[in-house]
DNA sequence: ATGCTGGGTTCGCTTGACGAACCTTGCTCG
DNA sequence: CGAGCAAGGTTCGTCAAGCGAACCCAGCAT
């Protein structure tokens, strides 16, 4: 009956929760907004505050945490003719969210469409629509949470 | 230079984008976490209150929420010698919340480890770590951002 | 009747989001 | 030279949200 095993809903520590870990990161109200704005190629302070709208007191927050998080790192850059400014660009550590971006955006695209998705992600030259996939180490598909079992501890527990 | 192609920047219609609206529906805090707990097998008011350890004010708010959006549904169950009683399940829309938890999860498991990760998650059966991955349509395996073209629009801009 | 338990609601306090206004630096233009 | 302007912030007052503690209520057990 239990579709997943309620084992680890006493002996997980949930203090050390990744996902409770990545949220303080990126959980707040804005900040994965503007990584996905950084996604897109958006780098300078004002176009993040053009494309999201949010007040610039938080805009301001929310690239210093994640500069000091080190999703975003701020490096000078040169226009010419104009005075040396900075720009936010995404770390490797910061790419690596990128499969929580898509995933975040299709299930909006699954559920909340009113109309055809707003944005659609191609893979460059084949050009095929890109998804979010669970699969196993095996190469096995994994449909979802009931293919699953949730085991607290190590990524592996290896026997004696 | 550009990672992404930037016609994006001005094209796209970003009041109608997913992510954000993916964000509106489980983006405050604790939603996400409730989410998880509710992929973890907790169903009841108190079981969820004690693993997050977030206030009961919050806790009911972001339950109603996610019941009103149709990612939960309260259902009325027996205990024996108990009087009748709700839990909190997952309907096939949260369910499909799966991925972006386990990315969200995995991330938090590379970057913000001090020790092995807290949680595990095998396939079931076949035992095998269980990962999220981008594939495109065509079966080829997407790498990264770099990968990906973002373009306004439908999911496949059909001409004439 | 008394108390316990699950599932909340109410209350003050503190924190965070918000928008408008202001500041600073270094261009360019007259 | 000085004025204006733009990027990138900071400051300020207001208002919503999160927080823990306390309280409430229904119903079963004693």
């Amino acid at each position: 009956m239990a579709m997943l095993t309620p084992v680890s809903q006493d002996s997980f520590d949930r203090s050390r929760c990744s996902v409770a870990g990545t949220l303080a990161v990126v959980g707040e109200k804005w900040s994965l907004l503007v990584l996905r704005e950084a996604f897109l190629g958006v780098r300078r302070f004002a176009d993040f505050q053009q494309a999201l709208g949010a007040p610039k007191a938080v805009l301001t927050d929310r690239l210093g945490t994640l500069v000091a998080e080190g999703v975003l790192r701020r490096e000078p850059y040169q226009a010419e003719g104009a005075r040396l400014r900075h720009e936010y660009r995404l770390t490797p550590k910061g790419r690596d969210l990128y499969p929580t971006l898509v995933a975040l955006m299709e299930w909006g695209d699954r559920y909340l469409a009113d109309g055809p998705p707003p944005l659609a992600l191609d893979h460059r030259g084949c050009g095929a629509p890109v998804r979010v996939a669970l699969r196993c180490d095996e190469g096995h598909e994994v449909a979802g949470p009931r293919d699953v079992h949730a085991r607290p501890g190590g990524p592996a527990a290896l026997p004696g």
